[in-house]
Order: structure tokens, then sequence, then C-alpha cells
DNA sequence: CTTTACGCCTGACGGC
DNA sequence: TGCCGTCAGGCGTAAA
């Protein structure tokens, strides 16, 4: 499941094979993604060059000259680097082949993601205009949840896990912040103090850090680009775990759905 | 304004 | 063996 390290493992490992180089030719076979595949999108980028290849959030930016690629890899999104003449399989959504031989394919098979084309500006854009900071922007710290939770009584695992607070946080991540800081998922986030916030917002670095180093976690779909599963995922220490022994303390890891999502934690360990 | 519910989509899995 | 219901979840939208 594509969180921010998981898209920052694949920003980083297709940035090399991709700045500088020359769109040949785009190949869309599934046009219906999250939002429509860009009617025209050849014509748009075709002889043009990738100037940069960026994040915001799970958005991979692809930047070129007039415009820019947002790619989302949703649920179930993959990247791969293929050389030119590897004939596609089910759910391999959309080709960009490049002048340098090499050919960027986008397979999602719940096709939760996007490949969206935007002109001028993308942090302009819908998507990323109301945007909440970047988990290591330094605008991103214990005092700036704090203020935002005043007068929130949705639950804290909610809280940090709205774009608009904070983005790239997702399901896995934020139960594991929340197990190392000691919180309670469903605790109000107006209900927890500010020394509380700045172990969370450290631990949600902390998970983020690791888990890109450790290349993201497998769980069902994701892969790096190279195919290679991700690693973290036996770091994880609560996050599908129910049943099993807390790590610190051999109480049971409990599962509970708040705000329709799978939540763990450790009813010992987390007040 | 905040909060909640829902839909999009496929594959895996359990029950019968 | 096969069919069917349920679940997984990012995130935008609509409704409360």
């Amino acid at each position: 499941m594509p969180e921010l390290p998981e898209v920052e493992t694949t920003r980083r490992a297709i940035k090399p094979l991709l700045e500088h180089s020359i769109v040949q030719a785009v190949n869309v076979r599934q046009r219906k993604l999250r939002w429509p595949v860009t009617h025209g999108l050849a014509r748009r980028i075709r002889g043009e060059e990738i100037l940069k290849v960026a994040r915001r959030a799970k958005y991979l930016l692809l930047i070129f000259r007039h415009g820019t690629l947002m790619i989302h890899l949703g649920m179930s999104g993959r990247l791969r680097i293929l050389p030119v003449g590897v004939p596609p399989g089910k759910h391999d959504h959309v080709d960009l082949v490049l002048t340098n031989r090499r050919v960027l394919r986008f397979h999602d098979p719940r096709r939760f993601g996007s490949v969206l084309w935007v002109r001028g500006d993308p942090l302009r854009s819908p998507q990323l205009a109301h945007l909440g900071p970047e988990p290591f922007d330094e605008a991103f710290c214990g005092q700036m949840l704090f203020a935002a939770a005043r007068g929130r009584r949705a639950a804290v695992k909610n809280f940090i896990m709205d774009g608009r607070i904070v983005v790239g946080v997702g399901n896995i991540y934020a139960n594991e912040a929340l197990f190392r800081s000691g919180i309670l998922p469903g605790r109000s986030a107006g209900r927890v103090a500010l020394h509380r916030y700045q172990g969370l917002v450290a631990a949600i670095q902390e998970v983020l850090t690791e888990a890109i180093e450790a290349g993201g976690t497998t769980l069902r779909d994701y892969a790096q680009v190279t195919g290679e599963p991700g690693y973290f995922e036996q770091a994880l220490q609560v996050y599908e775990r129910a049943g099993e022994p807390c790590v610190n303390c051999n109480s049971v890891i409990r599962r509970k759905v708040i705000g329709q999502r799978a939540s763990y934690y450790c009813a010992n360990c987390q007040r």
C-alpha cells in the first residue's frame, strides 16, 4: 500500500532514469483511473523533456516545461522502468516511452491511482493547493499540531491522516507512530497534550525515515521499481498484528475500526 | 466550520 | 470446484 515512504522510494528509483530524458510516445490502454487520463496527453508531452522528478504528498510530479504529470499510486499502483518492447500485462494502463529506449509503465489493478496532466504550477492544482506541510518540513512540529488540534473532537489517528494537517501519513504509519509515541489512536485530537504531540511528530518522522530506508512496506500490492519488495513489514510493531503480543509489554495487540479504518494498538502502552 | 458516510475498483479469502 | 459476500484502503465528494 503506497504511503509516503513507498512513493518516495519510487521517486528516488525513477529519478535518475527519467530526469532530462525526452518523451517519445505515450500509450494509454485504460483511461479510467481516479480521474480520466488526460485526453491528448501524448500531444502535450511528446518531444518534451522531463525537467525534474519531484514529490508532493503522495503525488509523484514529472515536471515539464509547460506543465506537470501528477502520478498517484492510489492503493495498488506500481511504476516500473523497462526496456522498450516488453509486452504489457494485465492492468498495465499507461506507458511513457522515452527516447533513451526505456519505458515508464504504470500498473494499477484497483485503479485508485491517477496519471493527471496539469498546466502551469502543480502546487496550485486542486489536488495540491490545500495540503498541509510535508512531515519533514520544519513547519510540521508539536506546537503546530497542538495548535491545529484545538477544539477537534475527531480521533487523533484521523487527525494525523488528514492531508490538510500533514501529508503522507497513511494508515500503516499512523498506527505505528501512535504506538511509538504511546498515544491511543481513538483519543480525541483536542485531548492530546503538547509534549505528547512533540513525541508524536518525532515518531512520525522516525517511522517514515526508517521505512524509506527499508524500501517501503510490502503488504499486498506494492513493489519497488526493481520489482523487489519493501522490507519494512518486518519492522511493523502493531499494524496487522492483532492478537499478537506487544513488543514492549506482551499485552495482546488489539484491533478496532476508527473512522472506517482498521486501527491497531496496545491498550497498556498507549494512553 | 468540522465530522461522517460513501463510492470508486480488483483480488484475496472464507464459507458453503 | 465454483460462487458469492466481505474486506482492504487513498482520497475526493456530498451530506449531516
